[in-house]
DNA sequence: GGTTCATTCAAACGGTCATTTGTTTGAGAG
DNA sequence: CTCTCAAACAAATGACCGTTTGAATGAACC
């Protein structure tokens, strides 16, 4: 009846157990995945009943999609507000690259770094947004648009040298470095054994924007044939 | 009644099964995601009959290993080669870090390139890799084990100006870039609308290449303190 | 006190799942 | 021809799935 998110009624039980229900789902998802996460599993751990879910969120896609907007619509708002203050005040010469990219990344990478545990969930659903199989996502990535609309943009007045079939390319290969910095991050824990430390979310930062603005700013392939 | 079914009583029908299951569950765990499909799918799709998963393959997660099994092991053959005639023959002056890269992105980006409608399916799973969640993918990554040992050392010897630290981190981002080129293909389609055409392999495999050579070479960002 | 309405609950529904079992088949070996 | 054994088969098992239902709860308002 009340599949919204807004149910702020006089009782404070309901929201406690629609909160119960997106922590506890927002846990299992991250470790187990959407498709192999029972909604069983999620009101037992939760300590909800089973019908819960559906009135709550109406299926369990509902609560999928519930999950993924908490974090992801906060996040794209810093992005565009950051776009939109260098875009009013451009730091001088070559540092406006670094404060774009710094701009996409950053606010992703910087997501709930005050909670570590919630932060591991929330960066491991996220790195698998484009990876998660099915329809699922659809309603998910409609979130991106507006990402998908002025940051390409920007970058392209950025980087002028590039046309615009490198600068989709380049930004592609961002974002994958991106998403994977986010998602993977006990894999680079594991393998680099020490010096490279995923929890320091400033260096974290600070090393992807090097390396993306020296991939996006260096000379066009096209350039080179001549 | 059942001694006629459907079955193709000719010769060496045990190895077209085992090959139609491996054809049609890449096929499917590709579209579907790997949880979420079921034996039952596969083996109606591939017209066999559904214990023959667990003659030929143990249990399903044995198909998923061996289905994964079967493309990467190539892909890291092929990677193990190129780097060691690299590192016999180097190319002069500065196309040697351009060599070390292709070697890495080059086997895994031209997988199946003559056969668009399997490597839609391949490129898709092993973009996947690092997303599935659960322990499925452990006996899976173990394959890269020398992969992992040998390209960073590689690499460390091509880029002397980066420490270990720096090192680790742009190899990780060069993954990333290189997974979500590999398995977001039909994203860059969506988004570019026209421009940028991933099923062009080769022009695929030079821009990632120029990008994350650009990235990998930039300066160290240690150095920049002094 | 009685009514309303949001919320929670236990119990079931029909389906699908992975796996096991016991049998039948067919081709190659002696 | 017979023997053997890998291979394919249908059927059944028990468990789990997402979803629905209808009743119980309890605070808020008249």
């Amino acid at each position: 009846m009340a599949h919204d998110g807004t149910a702020m009624t006089g009782t404070k039980v309901g929201t406690d157990t629609r909160a119960r229900i997106l922590d506890t789902a927002e846990r299992l998802f991250a470790e187990t995945g959407l498709a192999a996460t029972s909604l069983r599993q999620i009101t037992t751990a939760a300590g909800v009943n089973l019908a819960a879910v559906h009135y709550h969120f109406g299926s369990k896609d509902g609560l999928v999609q519930a999950v993924y907007e908490r974090h992801i619509a906060p996040v794209n708002r810093e992005r565009l507000r950051l776009l939109d203050l260098y875009e009013a005040t451009p730091s001088p010469g070559a540092a406006q690259l670094e404060q774009l990219v710094e701009a996409l990344v950053g606010p992703v990478l910087r997501l709930k770094k005050d909670d570590p545990v919630a932060a591991r969930s929330v960066r491991c659903l996220i790195g698998r947004i484009y990876c998660e199989p099915g329809d699922q996502m659809k309603s998910v990535l409609c979130q991106f648009d507006e990402i998908r609309e002025r940051f390409p943009a920007a970058f392209s007045r950025a980087l002028p040298h590039l046309s615009r079939t490198e600068l989709l390319w380049r930004v592609h290969f961002m974002i994958g470095a991106t998403l994977h910095t986010t998602g993977a991050r006990q894999l680079l824990e594991q393998v680099s054994e020490g010096p490279c430390d995923p929890n320091n979310t400033e260096e974290t930062v600070r090393q992807l924007v090097h390396f993306l603005c020296a991939g996006l700013r260096s000379a066009s392939t096209a350039a080179e044939e001549v």
